[in-house]
Formats: structure tokens, sequence, C-alpha cells
DNA sequence: CCATACTGATTGACGTGTCAACTAGACTGA
DNA sequence: TCAGTCTAGTTGACACGTCAATCAGTATGG
């Protein structure tokens, strides 16, 4: 049984829809950069880090607690050790193992940045919708997670 | 006057919207790119070219058809070039200007992708949602879109 | 006429992501 | 015990994006 394709006006939706949250991501990565200095992944690798305890977690763990694969973790890692914001451990036990450490720095940066971050997402996303489409928004995220194949 | 930051429970709706949208992008852009062997990028300029007279456009009139910017189309159509999806054509007049120019092999490219782009398109995306989910999605779009700088 | 500014387009550097391959230690069962 | 496998993590290659710089050709004003 041969299955419909979308009409124009259902293709008309998907691509606004891709178009303007790929907009407003962007324009808040934009702001947190120029304001902040930090990416969103940054931000989200240090807020996981912030609140381990010891503020120190292993790779894989924080790539569970993130949603990430461990290699994409593991490239932004170098990246942010580059840049001062946290360190690798060796782990005594399972020498596999390690651990990924926030530094001073990365502490720094997240506690100036998430003011910052906050502000931008009110201003730009919770602000433009009414409470009501607030809560449509929650379920439709809700409905196309749910629809997506694994999860 | 100082202004409110988000509720936890308006962060939460953000950060679920923005990880289930980057979900779908991926799971739409993966299809797409093994059942084709094009990314959403390819298809967007092969979809400007097809619709375009003589199926073939200055850089500048495809960067604003698509909407993006100059840098990253040409990047893009670097990488199309070696392809062998477009080519590159010198423009007799304005010596600046150039032509991209939609070759054969992208022209069929282009067509194969389609159904299975669509297809994609339709399970994942309208198939998911109500038909008044997604007028409301319809609604957030513009809204948030209209909420952008600029614009 | 010519310095200057503008326009069309490309380039290089670099951050970000994915995929596949690899290293290396730990586990498991015949 | 030791081959096979699993787990943790890294790496390399490459696609994609942004930013700033560059380049060449066109237009403009004194």
């Amino acid at each position: 049984m041969p299955r419909r394709l979308p009409t124009s006006a259902e293709l008309r939706v998907w691509r606004d829809f891709i178009e303007t949250v790929e907009a407003l991501r962007g324009v808040v990565a934009g702001r947190l950069q120029t304001e902040t200095g930090l990416s969103p992944g940054d931000y989200t690798v240090l807020l996981a880090l912030t609140e381990a305890p010891q503020t120190r977690l292993r790779p894989s763990d924080l790539a569970v607690a993130i949603g990430w694969e461990r290699s994409r973790l593991s490239h932004h890692l170098g990246r942010m050790e580059r840049r001062g914001l946290i360190r690798r451990e060796g782990f005594s036990g399972d020498s596999r193992g390690a651990f990924v450490v926030l530094e001073e720095a990365g502490s720094t940066a997240f506690h100036s940045a998430t003011v910052p971050h906050l502000t931008a997402v009110r201003e730009l996303f919770v602000d433009a919708l009414t409470p009501d489409q607030l809560n449509a928004v929650a379920l439709i995220s809700g409905a196309l997670r749910d629809h997506l194949p694994d999860h």
C-alpha cells in the first residue's frame, strides 16, 4: 500500500519549522558566545560537571548525562582542555578509565554564563510564546520524540 | 527593571524542544544520506537549481534564494563540484560574476531523492502530529521567527 | 584620470559533528 | 591459560558552518 506524501502545506510547515529553530539556535548560540565566550556545547559540559559530585565525572558517564556520543565528547573535551576549562585525570583502579575534572576557569566561566544564557532563553523563546503555546511546544516535543526510531 | 529568568519548567521545555528537534533533524538527515547520498544542504541547493530558469543561478542569487551566507554557499559548492553534482561557469559581462550550473548527475540525484525525502518528512514529522498540532507548529514557528532580532 | 569605495566571490583558520578504525585493559569460558 | 570479546576512550578523516581576510573587477567623485 502506497502511503501519501506530505502536502505542500505540510511541507511548508516542516521547512519553516526547521529553519526557524535553526535560526533561533544560532541566535542563542551567538549571544552566549559573544557575552560569555562559551558555546552551547561548552555550557552543557560545564553544567553537567558543576552538578557532579566532586565536579568530576568519567567521560562515559558524562556522555550519558548529556546524551552525546563518546567520540563527540572526546573531541569537545580536547578543545575545552586546550582552553583550560577542564582537565583530564588518570584513574587508579580500572586503568582504562579516566576522569574529566572541572577547572577553576571552567567553573568561573560557567557561573558567569548562566544568567546571560537564561536571559537569552527567556527573551528569545519564552517571551515569544503565550503560555498555551509553551504548553503546546512541550506536547509537540514529546510527540515528535516518541515517534522517533529507537529512543 | 530586572526581568525574570525562565522557571525550571520553562527551561525544561526549552531543552526538550531543542534536543528533540536536533535529534529529528539528525534522523531525517541520516535517512536522506543513506538512501540517496545527499545531505540536506545538497538537497536544498539542488532544489533551488532545479527550479531556476536554465537550471543555473549566480551564486549570490542562489544564496538569497536559500537563505545562506555566501561563504557557506561557496564552501558547499566546492564540495558539490568535487562530486560532480554542479559545475561553476564563467560569465561574460561582469566578469566578477559566475554561474552555478546543475550537472546531469546532480539532476539525477535530486530526482531520485525527492520521494525518499518527502517520505521521511511525512513519517517522522507529519505522522507524529495531529492536524491541530501541525497547525500549532506553524503558529509557533511564526511567533518564534517574528520575535527574532532583524529578520 | 585615478584613488577610493563597493560588489561578487573565494579562501583559510578554526570550531563542531559523525563515522569508522584503533588502542588498551578487563572479562569470560572451553 | 589464553583466544575471543567487551568496554573505555581516543584518533583521523572528512563534512559542515562562521568569521575575517583577501582578491578582482566595477563604479564614483574630485
